[in-house]
DNA sequence: AAGACGAAAGTGGTTGA
DNA sequence: TCAACAACTTTCGTCTT
């Protein structure tokens, strides 16, 4: 009951965000917020003594007691390794046969330490994964599937020269695909701590190693999510799903990016439905430039007879 | 003034020799 | 490994509303 406590309850806010989902990690005495992530407060340790005293000479006496125990070591700093020798700790030579059980020890010895470099592994990657998914909102089911990718991927001995954060990213990134809500790379890249361009790379050789079947993505799953970021009616929805398929039926989709063609399609119902976006709004949503909207929306209104200045 | 348009040059990734 | 290539972006000037 330090006065930590009471200090960490006032901060109800992210001071980023202004979201005010914020995560106690007792763990890492931390607080953090859900959304983007931020770490409001990383010094939720409780840093009063540690007894209790009765008069001030004990107050005295008792103040902390060397470092804390710390979660960046897998050991928390604590273990102890045996040495090799045949000498025992007084400095004799040890027996034969004591030194085939010592040899036994410090063999088990090295066996628990690889046990927990794996699990620290997996406890730092699983935080590490939450953040990036809750900061981009994704539902459990996504979480899900991205774990069994980096157990996957442990188990091929993949992380190995990659970085953590990285792996983790990729496999949130092929779980949104598998799903069918994916995200873009720059989407993921840019709340996870890798570049985008890392980020390519270690999915692809994910995907190639583990063995995931994806298919190329369908504008028609952004859809859904571009749509509602824009606030547009259920016209508008129907309308844009109806011009992707008509696309994609006439081959305009193959070859082009997804959320090009999904954005130009939104852009075009849009004008259409009465219920205008600008490009750059759309553009914005859809991660493209107006361009591209531009060049995408040409191509589809002339394929499908789309006038859309008759309106 | 803001949005739309389009030309031109630049960028990053894929492909095939 | 390298060059060719298509898609896409960036930038900027012009036209339209």
């Amino acid at each position: 009951m330090g006065k930590r406590d009471i200090e960490i309850d006032e901060i109800t806010q992210c001071t980023e965000c202004g979201s005010e989902n914020l995560n106690q990690d007792h763990e890492r005495g931390e607080l953090v917020c859900d959304k983007c992530g931020l770490v409001l407060d990383d010094s939720a340790i409780d840093q009063g003594k540690d007894w209790r005293s009765f008069d001030s000479e004990q107050d005295n006496a008792k103040a902390h007691s060397g470092p804390a125990s710390t979660l960046m070591l897998h050991d928390k700093g604590l273990s102890t390794g045996l040495p090799f020798s045949t000498r025992d700790s007084s400095g004799k030579n040890m027996p034969m046969k004591n030194r085939a059980q010592w040899y036994r020890m410090r063999k088990w010895q090295r066996r628990i330490r690889v046990a927990n470099a794996v699990e620290r592994n997996l406890v730092f990657a699983l935080s590490e994964l939450d953040r990036i998914a809750s900061s981009i909102n994704l539902p459990r089911s996504i979480r899900e599937t991205a774990v069994v990718y980096y157990k996957r991927a442990i188990a091929l001995n993949l992380i190995r020269g990659r970085s953590i954060e990285g792996v983790v990213a990729a496999c949130l990134y092929a779980s949104c695909r598998k799903n069918n809500v994916p995200r873009t790379l720059d989407e993921i890249g840019d709340v996870s701590k890798v570049s985008r361009k890392e980020l390519g790379r270690t999915y692809r050789f994910l995907v190639r190693s583990i063995g995931v079947k994806l298919l190329p993505t369908s504008p028609q799953d952004y859809i859904l999510r571009f749509c509602s970021e824009l606030q547009v009616s259920n016209k508008v929805i129907a309308k844009a799903s109806e011009i992707i398929k008509e696309a994609e039926r006439l081959e305009l989709t193959s070859g082009r990016g997804p959320t090009g063609v999904a954005a130009a399609a939104i852009y075009i119902a849009s004008v259409v439905m009465g219920e205008r976006r600008t490009q750059r709004e759309v553009a914005e949503i859809g991660c493209v430039t107006e361009v591209t909207i531009r060049n995408r929306y040409k191509e589809l209104s002339a394929r499908l007879d789309i006038d859309v200045n008759v309106m």
